[in-house]
DNA sequence: GTCAGTGCAAACTTTTTGCAACTAC
DNA sequence: GTAGTTGCAAAAAGTTTGCACTGAC
C-alpha cells in the first residue's frame, strides 16, 4: 500500500525546504508530512487533524496544521484547492498532473488525466507571468445526477432543486 | 459606459428564470442583479453589499445577498470562483470565456483570454460528465513581485517569506 | 540559553440559520 | 390570504492570533 521510498523523498525535499528557509525540524512537520503523504485524494485540515488526532503518538493542534501546511505549500509538496465550504488540499509530489471535475449538484469532485491538455495549458504563452502550477476545475452534472434528474422528471414536473 | 440591453436582457433572463423556478420577482432581487451587471470584474459579498448600502434607494441584507447569488448562479448569469478567503462572484453573461493568473505572492488576479486554450478544454472528452463551464487558474509570480523578489535578494539573502 | 514553534483558547471572518415582519402573487 | 422573502441577530464553520510554555538549535 505505501511507497516507502516516496516518503523517505519528501521528508528529504521538506527538510532542505526547511533547512533553506532558516526553519526548526520538528517532529510535529514530519509527522504531519508523514500524514499527508498516506492519505489518497483531496482532504480538508479537520480530516487531517482527526486522523492524526486518532494516531497516539502525534497530536498536533489545528494551528499546528495551518502553520505547517503553509510551510509544505511553499516547498511544493502540497497544493491547496478552494471548492465547497473549506478548503482542500493534496500531496502534490510526484503526482501526475490532473484536473477536476465537480459536479455542481451532488459536489462530487473526480478526477481526471488528459496530457494534451496539460501540454496546451503549460504551454500557453504568458505575458509578464511566472507559470508555477495551475488548477482546471470543470463543471456540471454527473451521470448519477443526470439520471436522477430524468428519473425526478418523469414523476414531478415541477419541483426546484439548488 | 453602460449598456442598457446587456442589464435588460439578464434582466430578462432572470425572470424567465424565476418564473420557471416558482420564485417572487422582489425587488431587491433585480437591484442586485442590476448592481452586479455595474460591476467590472471580480467581487464579493462585502463590496456588493456596501455598495448597495450606499445606494440610498436599495439597501439589502447579506442574507438576501448570499440568496440572491445563489439564484443567479444557477440562472447562470453570475460564476462563483473561491480565490483568496472570501468567495468572489462576476456576472458571466456576454462576457468572453477568460482564465485566471493568480499570483502566489501579492494575490493579484488578472484575467487573460486565449481561444486555443478555450477551444481545448471546451473540446475535451469527458466521460460520463456534462460539462456546463469551468474554471482554469493559474498560480505563479507576477512581474511586479519578481522585480521586487530580485531587488531583495541583492540586499538581504535570508529572509523567508510567505 | 535563546527564540522559533507549539497548544490552547479567544478572536475574527465569512456564511448559514431561525424567526418575526412583510409583500408578491 | 398565504406562503415565499426579507432583515436582523444569533449561530455555525473555518481560519487566524495572542500568549505562555516547550524544545530544536
Amino acid at each position: 500500500m505505501d511507497k516507502p521510498n516516496i516518503k523517505d523523498t519528501v521528508r528529504q525535499i521538506f527538510t532542505e525546504y526547511l533547512t533553506a528557509n532558516g526553519h526548526r525540524k520538528t517532529p510535529e512537520r514530519y509527522a504531519i508530512l508523514d500524514t499527508i503523504y498516506s492519505i489518497e485524494g483531496h482532504f480538508d485540515i479537520d480530516t487531517l487533524y482527526s486522523l492524526m488526532a486518532n494516531q497516539e503518538n502525534f497530536r498536533v493542534s489545528r494551528a499546528t496544521l495551518y502553520n505547517t501546511i503553509i510551510l509544505l505549500i511553499n516547498a511544493r509538496l502540497v497544493i491547496k484547492h478552494q471548492f465547497g465550504n473549506s478548503s482542500q488540499y493534496e500531496k502534490s509530489y510526484n503526482r501526475d498532473t490532473h484536473h477536476h471535475l465537480i459536479c455542481t449538484q451532488c459536489g462530487k469532485v473526480t478526477e481526471f488525466q488528459n496530457e494534451e491538455l496539460r501540454h496546451a495549458i503549460e504551454h500557453t504563452k504568458l505575458n509578464r507571468f511566472n507559470l508555477t502550477h495551475y488548477s482546471l476545475y470543470i463543471y456540471g452534472i454527473c451521470s448519477k445526477c443526470e439520471r436522477a434528474n430524468k428519473q425526478k422528471k418523469k414523476t414531478n414536473n415541477h419541483k426546484k432543486q439548488i
